[in-house]
DNA sequence: CGTTCGATGCACT
DNA sequence: GTGCATCGAACGT
């Protein structure tokens, strides 16, 4: 079942955990594409010196001040789209950065993405391991097709969603988020503890 | 094993 | 003009 607006209006740190074990899921012209998520990160409020709330609202971070359970998708570094799903009940910027799938449906189509991706066409050609099409931030992105014209769409539509199929992740691990310099000593990044997809190289190990 | 570094585009000051 | 919530190849140890 697709998850509720209220699902994602709650204090960012528990959509984060609830996200864990639910399914990210796209649909194209191309295929489908899903995804059990299984690492995010959160960024909460302007006060979060993280967050792209913190220097107030803006252009880029206006799906953030919105409603709740809308994607807010910029571009990372030139190259990567970086997916982050909007939270909080009332106008509070919060978000919650996806960072890893354990990949389910349409995997021959994400490898397909990710071999015609900016970055993967400069190098020799190299099979990509399932459990690692949709292992970071941005691989997420470009394995599932998702763009800056998603930024602002609603996830309670028929494209871009998030079901609950009742899968539950026992043990989970909350540590410091990754690749930014302030803020480091919140602990707002968890993932599935040990699993495979999950990016970074320490985070796997636990 | 570990670290460094280039690619690349857009929003923001 | 500056600075990224990244990726992975290429190098050093």
């Amino acid at each position: 079942m697709v998850l509720r607006r209220s699902f994602y209006a709650r204090p960012t740190l528990v959509v984060a955990r609830e996200l864990l074990g639910k399914v990210l899921v796209h649909r194209t012209r191309a295929g489908v594409t899903s995804g059990i998520i299984v690492e995010v990160e959160a960024y909460v409020g302007e006060s979060d010196p993280a967050c792209h709330a913190a220097p107030g609202p803006t252009k880029r971070n206006a799906p953030m001040y919105g409603p709740p359970g809308h994607a807010y998708v910029y571009l990372n570094y030139g190259v990567h789209p970086l997916m982050n799903v909007v939270t909080e009940p009332k106008q509070s910027p919060a978000a919650v950065l996806i960072r890893a799938l354990e990949p389910l449906a349409g995997i021959p189509l994400m490898r397909r993405r990710r071999r015609r991706s900016r970055i993967a066409r400069r190098r020799k050609p190299a099979t990509i391991p399932d459990h690692a099409l949709c292992r970071g931030p941005g691989n997420v992105t470009h394995a599932m097709g998702i763009t800056l014209k998603h930024s602002g769409v609603d996830l309670l539509g028929d494209t871009l969603y998030i079901e609950d199929r009742g899968l539950r992740i026992e043990k989970i691990t909350w540590g410091p988020r990754i690749g930014i310099s302030v803020a480091t000593e919140r602990p707002w990044r968890c993932h599935a503890s040990g699993h495979v997809s999950v990016s970074g190289r320490a985070s796997r190990s636990d």
